[in-house]
DNA sequence: ATGCCAAGTTGATCAAGGTCAACAACCTAG
DNA sequence: CTAGGTTGTTGACCTTGATCAACTTGGCAT
């Protein structure tokens, strides 16, 4: 299902450039990253790019589309610990070990540029500038993480839901799209595993939060009516468990 | 408290090498990484390396002693995100804005070697070994991450203080301690807060598995007495939470 | 259409773990 | 030695969110 599709793809064409890539590279530079990231493949809905235990070879820039991360542990479980959309960039677990540790799956159908990682290394030591970019864009991921903890451990249903939901409208918005209308791409389950919470718990969040009046959700299409005091209840609420 | 003190530091003769650097450096390179690494600090128990908001400049390898990052957002609340023994390196959060997002704090009077971060990219420009082991070691840090996200979403309180045993014994085996007999260097209020569980609930639990006969706790000191039996109540324990 | 399945909502009940409180053991300072 | 603070343990009780279950809706295939 999954084509393999070569696209013409050209970073110093792309609008997303600026997410991807460091600001700043000369056209010479520029000509050297669009010899890189010479492949984007689409992905369709449901389809993974990695499996956890694939080889790593590169790591892939969002073009279109959406994306989950699940990690599975030996037992069933598994955990969406991760979604990436648009100018994102996934498969950073896969360096350590040369090996993936977390399903990449498209929650619609999609478009990735892969970079291949040996050659990213290679080119890196030519454009320090690439190099520091990667390490932020890997940083980032880190300290990304480290709130993930913070929310799950820490938070109450209600602020990991609202928390989630803010995060969401900040990323639309820093791709111009609404900050406060906006469509989900994953099921109730997907965002309780995310949380940590059961898609019941995640259901009856947004229809108390609705109630209160400050959000309206239909289905998959959410605004938030209210973001200002979202906000506020995230900072102030119960020092609680 | 903190002494600034530089103590002489040869990466060269260090017996934590094998864990903080890449293995196959040659004499030129290794003397390279010792003009790098030119200073070793002590830092007295309770004191920071590092505070959320502090200008990055460097990461750091523990040379000695035992410190754990944690998190604090807007509200009071704040969050342990990891413990770092001898031979780990911390402060890799701080890259992606040049500040750094949490709070390191020696757990007991340590010794880090300071690692300024500009001079570690421009000598991994040169040895590209040594590039590559820098960026095993953020993926590293990602994917631990990832698991931890997934102890915090996904396991019931239980599982997640065998988890945290389980995990220190292997990472004191692997520096030659025991690996089921050894002492903790946090409280049992940090081991809660790392854990997303509160001090009384950690307490139970060793108490509880203590009476299983599978543990002996006597304050900080913690005997495995059923490893292998507590591996197996990890991955099979019930689907549930 | 019709039947089916996945996704979502809502209610009733239950249990895991949080909260509050009392107390013990230990450490340090005076 | 004594006082006071920190750390840990244990008990009683309560809250949050999980569990189980019924039902609705919409999409898709036949």
């Amino acid at each position: 299902m999954t084509e393999i599709t070569k696209l013409q793809s050209a970073c110093s064409q792309c609008n997303l450039q600026e997410l991807c890539l460091p600001i700043g590279l000369s056209e010479a530079e520029l000509s050297l990253v669009d010899s890189l990231v010479d492949e984007r493949r689409k992905i369709a809905r449901g389809e993974a790019i990695f499996r956890s235990g694939d080889r790593f070879t590169a790591i892939y820039a969002v073009k279109l589309g959406f994306f989950k991360t699940e990690v599975l542990s030996e037992d069933g479980r598994h955990q969406v610990t991760s979604f990436y959309m648009p100018g994102e960039v996934l498969g950073m677990d896969g360096i350590s070990a040369e090996t993936h540790h977390c399903d990449a799956i498209a929650l619609e159908d999609s478009e990735v540029c892969l970079i291949p990682f040996h050659e990213l290394e290679t080119i890196s030591v030519k454009i320090p500038t690439m190099q520091r970019h990667l390490h932020r864009v890997m940083s980032r991921e880190i300290v990304r993480d480290q709130g993930m903890m913070m929310m799950l451990g820490a938070m109450r249903a209600e602020e990991r839901v609202i928390a989630f939901l803010l995060n969401l409208s900040q990323r639309y918005a820093a791709r111009g799209y609404a900050a406060a209308d906006f469509n989900l791409r994953m099921t109730r389950e997907e965002i309780g595993s995310y949380l940590g919470l059961k898609l019941e718990t995640v259901s009856r969040t947004f229809s108390h939060l609705q109630e209160e009046g400050l959000l309206q959700v239909e289905k998959k299409h959410i605004r938030l009516m209210d973001a200002a005091k979202l906000k506020k209840m995230l900072s102030q609420e119960g020092i609680g468990r």
